[in-house]
DNA sequence: TATTAGAATGAGTAAGTACTCAGTCATTTA
DNA sequence: TAAATGACTGAGTACTTACTCATTCTAATA
């Protein structure tokens, strides 16, 4: 029988911090991210415990909402290829569309501040992805590889495309389908 | 007429920065830095003006060194592949030998204290790989990509190979194998 | 409507931090 | 050897930051 907490307002303080950790870094100040939100630094530390806990939680909740853009509207039937051109296209304009988003998970993953558990955490939910890349990898010159290794080199190829694009922005589509094409040869060919 | 700076002082003052970033990120302060390298806090701005300073010197010192491990012994003669396979396997055992050096300089890459006209500078030098790298896609799918897409891939390629290794060390050849692999069909398959 | 749990506030606090500076010392040159 | 330059030192300074807490407010229930 109180007052509940607002989702909103954690939303505010979240969306804050998205904005001005991809302009200013991690460095910055909670006041300042209280401020931005709308609200008093003291509400900051009633939805979120210490600063740290904060971007733990930031990381997970960008984390979910990339599997989510990722995995929706998956096309299950689709050829193997088309398959993997979803996610890739997803992925990618995921970050393209949402570059501040794109450059907080990056700068969160190299930092110190994400707790292992959290890493473990933000990894759950690939098995299909995991599943179709393995699938992939059948027939080609990785065959032998584990399928972390190809789920490493598909993350990888999808960030340096998405970073490609945001400094060549004209000719996006051009640079997410030569990212996806040496990504299909890197993994089918021998 | 008076007392030279100490070029020993100014790399161990750069190699406990080293250490120090690795392990604990860049919010790492001064008074640990001086300490760790054997000096007083006051004389490490008597080699570097300001923290940031430092940072950016660090990061232009360990772009060169890179840079100087993957061109020692480069095969001019060498067929275009031995000599891609020269370049990747040692940026990767640069990397994988010397990890807190590859830490950094990944850290750097994504903070904000590095300036634009220092990104510049440790681009640098990287004709020889260009030039390489235009005749290796002359063939392959990515034609029609400008050089700067190819040395985007043949980077994050090489540094995502770098990171597996660091996690699976027993199988390093392996895996720095199966990425030379997938980055060479990734450019000159059809 | 009255009660009450607990959300909201923001000035205050304790702990750091980058950088300074007055005094000391080491090295170079005249 | 003496003078002069500037490196070396580390306590001190000015500033910033994460987090607290006494107080005020709000909404859900009895």
């Amino acid at each position: 029988m109180a007052r509940p907490k607002s989702q909103e307002k954690r939303n505010a303080i979240l969306a804050a911090a998205i904005e001005l950790i991809a302009g200013q870094g991690l460095s910055i100040p909670t006041s300042k991210i209280a401020q931005v939100a709308g609200v008093a630094e003291g509400t900051l530390f009633t939805y979120f415990e210490t600063k740290e806990r904060l971007l733990n939680d930031l990381y997970l909740e960008l984390k979910h909402e990339e599997r989510e853009e990722m995995t929706r509207d998956y096309p299950v039937q689709a050829s193997l290829k088309d398959r993997a051109r979803h996610l890739w296209d997803k992925y990618v304009a995921f970050g393209v569309t949402h570059p501040s988003k794109y450059k907080v998970v990056i700068q969160l993953s190299v930092s110190d501040h994400i707790h292992e558990q959290t890493r473990r955490l933000g990894a759950e939910g690939y098995e299909a992805l995991s599943a179709m890349l393995q699938e992939c990898f059948t027939c080609g010159a990785l065959k032998d590889q584990p399928s972390e290794f190809g789920m490493a080199l598909l993350l990888s190829m999808m960030n340096m495309t998405i970073e490609f694009i945001l400094q060549h922005p004209s000719e996006a589509d051009l640079f997410c389908d030569a990212g996806f094409t040496a990504f299909w040869n890197a993994v089918t060919k021998i």
